[in-house]
DNA sequence: TTTCGTTATGTCTTTGCAAATATAACGAAT
DNA sequence: ATTCGTTATATTTGCAAAGACATAACGAAA
């Protein structure tokens, strides 16, 4: 059996993280379901870790991630901005390219 | 102030971590010290975190990584083997090929 | 056989983070 | 005005990981 390399990948905009892989599945299931306490129960965290995930991640970025509605027909609502599907699809990309890059090498290690 | 990209990678052993920054950073105190005591003292962990960390590096590894003696002149000791160091290496280089790797990579946000 | 500094290991305590719980604020619709 | 399901936030509770502490085992040398 050999070895295997894994990685984690996070973007920060000055010293606060901005997007990881828990924050992009926390997106992709605001855009899923049209709602951050749906969104947490799909993910099953608590509402409340969802809203500090989802804080942060508009706190730091250059421009707003998500548009949330308080209160109103339904109660409210989230839903990503232009920009906040632009940026989970760029992290997705980045993430699988870097995973294929540490495969190949890989192979220095496996060759000791 | 542009993003920036960061990342952590680590190698496993069917399901053990064999390899991360913690343990290359133990690694190349034991090489530097000449024992895991000391080279706990130098990182500013507990010696049993170390020993619990260096011994599960050279239970996930396919050879020693270090050897390790009791007693005797000086009280023992632990050095790194030559598969040891040649992880070390290896890893570095990796993990400084997946910084510059990512940094090209993080265009595709900037750009947004 | 005593000393020494190390490796090796168990146990108990702390403490920082996660989870649970509670509740306020909101605005459209009725 | 009342209802409703949200977003938003504070407070309390629980727990697992980390740390502190203690001690056994070891072997060369004096």
């Amino acid at each position: 059996m050999g070895y295997k390399i894994k990685s984690r990948i996070w973007i920060e905009a000055d010293n606060n993280v901005l997007l990881g892989e828990g924050r992009v599945h926390l997106l992709k299931a605001i855009q899923k379901t049209g709602s951050l306490s749906k969104a947490a129960k799909s993910l099953d965290i608590s509402y409340k870790k969802a809203w500090q995930l989802l804080d942060s991640v508009n706190k730091s970025a250059k421009k707003p991630v998500t548009i949330n509605s308080i209160g109103g027909k339904g109660g409210g609502g989230a839903e990503l901005t232009e920009y906040g599907q632009a940026l989970v699809k760029a992290f997705d990309e980045i993430n699988k390219n870097c995973w294929d890059f540490l495969d190949k090498q890989l192979e220095k290690i496996e060759c000791i």
